[in-house]
DNA sequence: TAAATTTGTAACATATTTTATTACAGTATG
DNA sequence: CATACTGTAATAAAATATGTTACAAATTTA
């Protein structure tokens, strides 16, 4: 299973950019995502520690951008809400009396890094506004 | 969460590979990566129905190779056990009635297929071999 | 032919992760 | 002061991944 941390604040992203000048309500985002506000909360909390978005607490409040999306990247996002992308890695630490066990893991990282930095290459050419603009 | 499916089937690959004229019992298998054997051969089964290895029964019995593995590349074991990468969805459906809703899904799947691309790209380039004569 | 070993598979159990819910203190607005 | 938000903790529920037990069927070998 794969969570859908980047999928919901993408989405999250994408509804403050669409509505600049707003300060929106989790619950009026969520009813966009179809999700728990506390959810779309928590996903936020995220976003204010990397200071993307500012919120405002009490009445009328919410969160709106604080950055340029036309400056924000998809990799930024990708890279706020995943570590890096992979096939994953058997969940046991594997035998190290086998040679194969002894160094499967080190060459899945080394593969998955690969692919890890052919996927940033592509979110990199993406931001916040191109992705948003296609709505 | 992500499986270990990918990691366990290439791991189980690369032993076969490695012992090509043995047919591995998936006690021996399971030891070197430290895994119940059940699962070993419920991926072994999803082996056979590609029709990468063949196994036999019986005492003396277990698994073999039974394709080049010069020819076996990483996208198809790739693609016989997970479907694509991506960065996952939403678990709820999105609101219809709201543009960003409506059509989130669409445009992240659009991403998540110029992933796979690139991602299938570097993968067909490896091959099991190439894999196993890392060890 | 009998004993031993191995696959194949079902059924069930446990662990882990993801998502949802409830609750409430704190804060700003009007 | 009433209202409507955020922020966060605690807990519950759902989904997925992994582990275990059990045993029939197949094959080898003594």
């Amino acid at each position: 299973m794969i969570s859908g941390k980047f999928a919901i604040t993408i989405h999250i992203l994408t509804l403050l950019h669409k509505f600049p000048n707003d300060y929106l309500s989790s619950e009026f985002i969520a009813g966009s995502i179809n999700l728990n506000p506390v959810l779309v909360r928590k996903e936020i909390a995220n976003l204010k520690a990397h200071h993307v978005v500012e919120s405002k607490e009490g009445k009328n409040g919410g969160t709106k951008l604080a950055v340029n999306a036309a400056e924000l990247t998809l990799k930024q996002i990708f890279e706020m809400t995943f570590e890096t992308i992979g096939l994953g890695f058997a969940k046991n630490q594997p035998n190290p009396d086998c040679p194969v066990g002894k160094n499967i893991n080190q060459h899945l990282e080394n593969l998955y890094s690969e692919m890890n930095q052919k996927v940033s290459l592509q979110l990199e050419g993406i931001s916040l506004e191109d992705f948003s603009n296609q709505f």
